[in-house]
DNA sequence: GTTATAAAGTGTAAAAGACACACTAACTTA
DNA sequence: TAAGTTAGTGTGTCTTTTACACTTTATAAC
């Protein structure tokens, strides 16, 4: 048994940010803009999960909560870890060396990513007209590019974990405004899930959580008739369960 | 926005290998003896999970199988990635560097573990009086001791997620023999989920699965009515969902 | 071989939960 | 005031889950 000390292994945080813009279901994905490097290729664009590598003192909690803040500025938003990835060569095998510096991974090096994924209201954070190097754009889970590294392969597995996340706790009022309509809730399952609900059976099923509370307000601007409108609340006792 | 390069991280992968005898549930603890290091205390025993540093050319799966494999011979086991653990002090601030040391752990280092929970027929790995500084042994769930590092954590979580999943999926087998009693199997679940099962209803679920393949063949040996025995298909195509 | 012991094995009825289904109400704009 | 559009609501059927008790079949002891 010989082993070896590893000292060629970095530790890197990915998150996989989920929006809904009503319609559809929605990642935060970064333009990594290649510096022209002379002689090659003029510029190289690819596409990837944000992500960072984890500081020194850091817990995986703190860098992933860090990587979604430098990105949006946001706090305080919802985020799970749900996998690592950390296959030899899911880094260094893929791409020549230029390209690998550009995300400051060394390429003699391994990475080791661990992955959240993480749900956001979506008019919280717009993304500005980029000034860094690097930009952050929503896109439609359905046209999601080739991306960097095995971040497809992080990407999917997120989305079939939120999948199941989605039926078994409440957590898609993470990705609504603070006030929605039912009919809002009901089309956000109906893209998740994939399928289309009944929407007497949904509500029923809404109605029984107490966690969603009907406002004295009702949807405006609408040319149609208004709905009531819902918030969520984390902390109402949920169909309390004592013993 | 300062990157460090985190030279300083180690992988290790953990392993919360469960067993079960017929009565309890149990977990798969190594002692690990210090050499006795002159003016310090006589002799100190430490108790721990089954786990290794990443070597490196070894994807995580590999690395907790080779831990598993190292230490029962046993291969082909249930092993599943189901967490990552890496608060910066979850090593180094406990104890004194010897203590340390004994587990390869570099104390200037951090170390980042992967934890894996296993599903191990009990009979398939007897514990050797061993000959090795560390020696496995079968613990009570109940009698878990307190254990290095952070490992009670990730026992603790270990335990929540195999309870989980015992719901969902059909994993029990995994820890049974592969000729196996109902009641074996109700007990087996009624010990997992802590909570009493009825007969009739525990034999009409379980039938409906076609995975359950009853044998030509009966309990030997009791002293009383013997039972039918069954073996479990993990390929038996379950419930025929097409389309 | 009769009896005591111990777990195996089996069905049904009631309750709860899941599902399918269609019309009226309320608002906006032309 | 009429047309367009989505909101909002209840009931009956079917499926699933739960609660519940007695008979069978082996062994061991007498």
């Amino acid at each position: 048994m010989t082993h070896l000390t590893n000292s060629q292994v970095d530790i890197s945080v990915d998150c996989v940010v989920f929006g809904f813009d009503g319609e559809q279901l929605k990642l935060l994905l970064i333009d990594q803009k290649l510096p022209e490097t002379g002689n090659l290729s003029p510029e190289v664009l690819q596409i990837a999960l944000p992500g960072d590598l984890m500081n020194a003192g850091e817990s995986l909690d703190a860098c992933a909560a860090r990587v979604l803040k430098e990105l949006t500025s946001l706090e305080g938003i919802y985020l799970k870890q749900f996998y690592a990835f950390g296959d030899p060569n899911r880094v260094s095998d893929l791409k020549d060396q230029e390209w690998l510096r550009s995300f400051r991974v060394n390429p003699e090096r391994r990475v080791i990513t661990v992955a959240y994924y993480s749900l956001v209201k979506m008019d919280d954070y717009v993304p500005q007209a980029s000034s860094f190097a690097s930009s952050a754009k929503w896109t439609d889970i359905q046209d999601v590019p080739e991306l960097a590294f095995d971040h497809n392969d992080i990407a999917d597995k997120a989305i079939a974990v939120l999948r199941q996340e989605l039926t078994t706790k409440h957590i898609g009022f993470e990705l609504l405004p603070e006030k929605f309509t039912l009919s809002q809730l009901q089309t956000l399952y109906e893209t998740i899930l994939d399928k289309k609900l009944d929407k007497r059976n949904f509500r029923k099923n809404i109605k029984k959580m107490d966690q969603v509370i009907p406002l004295d307000e009702k949807q405006q601007g609408v040319l149609h008739k208004p709905a009531q409108l819902f918030r969520f609340d984390r902390d109402a006792n949920e169909n309390v369960k004592e013993e």
